[in-house]
DNA sequence: GTCGGTAATGTTATAATGTTACATTATACA
DNA sequence: TGTATAATGTAACATTATAACATTACCGAC
C-alpha cells in the first residue's frame, strides 16, 4: 500500500478510537501501521521483530495485547489457517472477513461476499446454532502466481 | 458415538485404504479410532497422551505423521481455530468440511451445505483464485448451549 | 494539583503447538 | 533372500501463545 493510502487508512483508524472512546497509544498505532503497510500477513513474532525498531525490549505480550486490541476494534483480522494478522482496510463497520490466501506469493485478499455471508448465516439457523465469529479463509493459488508459473487452471 | 457407529466408521475407513492401496497401520487406525470415538476434537498432544495407553513412548511426530496421513485420505479434518481435530463420519468422498464450534460445550458440528460450497467456490473464481483448500469455522454457542443457559437469541 | 482507581505496559517464565533431522525397523515385491 | 520404499523411533528444537505479577500512565473527582 502506498503511503498516502498507510495514513488514510491510520487517521480513519484513529478516528474511529476517538469515536469510540478507545486509546490507540503508540504500541498499538504501530502495530497498526506495520501490517497496515506490510503486503502479505505478517505473524505475531514478525511483528514483535520489527517492534524492536521503536521499543526498547519488546516480549510477546507486547505484540499479543496490541493484537487483541486491534481485533476487538476490527481494525485486523486474524487468518486462523496461517498464524499470522493483516490490516483491515475498511474498518468502519465490524464485519468478518473472507480471505483469500495465496499459498505461492503469500498475499492475501480480503473479499466480503453477501452470498458467503448470507449461506454462512443460514446454515449456523438451521442448526441453531448462533456465531460470534465465522472463519472463512480459502487456501490456494492466486490469479498472478497461477499465470506466471503457467498452471493450468 | 456408540460403539457400533464407531465400529461401522473404521470399517469404511479400513475398506477406503485396501482400496487406495494404502496402509492404515496400527498407529495410525489408534488416533482415528480415537477421534472417532470422541465426542469433541482433540488436540495433537491430546492424542499422544491418549497414546501412550497402546505405544510404548510416543513422540509428537508419532501423533503428526498419523494426523497428516488421515487428513490425506479424508479420513479425519483439521479444526484451523482451534487447533484440533475431529474424525470425518462421512469419508466416501473428500470434501472440505465446514463446522460449527460451540465455545461453551467445545462439541462440533460438521456441515456440508452447497449453498456455502458454491458461494465460496464463486468468490474465488470472480477473483481468479484457485483454492485448494477451503476452511470454515463458524465459532459460536450450539443451540443445546444456548438453551441450557437460556441465552435470548 | 493530588488522590485514587482503572487501563496499559513491563518482565519473566512457561505452556501449547508443530517441525527437522537422522537412525532404525517393517513391508512389499522382484 | 535381497533390495527399495514406507513407516516408525528418537532427540532436539522452532514457533505460537499465555500466565502471573510488578510497574507505569492516564483520567476524573475532589
Amino acid at each position: 500500500m502506498n503511503p498516502s493510502a498507510i495514513e488514510r487508512v491510520m487517521q480513519r483508524a484513529e478516528a474511529l478510537c476517538r469515536e469510540r472512546g478507545v486509546r490507540l497509544t503508540q504500541q498499538r498505532r504501530t502495530v497498526l501501521q506495520l501490517l497496515i503497510a506490510s503486503e502479505k500477513p505478517m505473524s505475531a513474532y514478525d511483528l514483535l521483530d520489527r517492534l524492536r525498531e521503536s521499543v526498547k525490549n519488546p516480549a510477546p505480550p507486547t505484540v499479543y495485547r496490541a493484537l487483541d486490541f486491534l481485533m476487538q476494534q476490527g481494525l485486523i483480522h486474524k487468518l486462523e489457517s496461517i498464524h499470522a494478522y493483516v490490516g483491515c482496510t475498511h474498518p468502519d463497520h465490524p464485519h468478518a472477513g473472507q480471505f483469500l490466501i495465496c499459498a505461492d506469493c503469500g498475499e492475501v485478499e480480503e473479499v466480503q461476499d453477501p452470498r458467503i455471508t448470507e449461506s454462512l448465516q443460514a446454515a449456523g439457523q438451521a442448526q441453531g446454532f448462533r456465531t460470534h465469529r465465522p472463519v472463512v479463509e480459502l487456501l490456494g493459488v492466486c490469479a498472478h502466481c497461477r499465470h506466471t508459473k503457467s498452471e493450468t487452471d
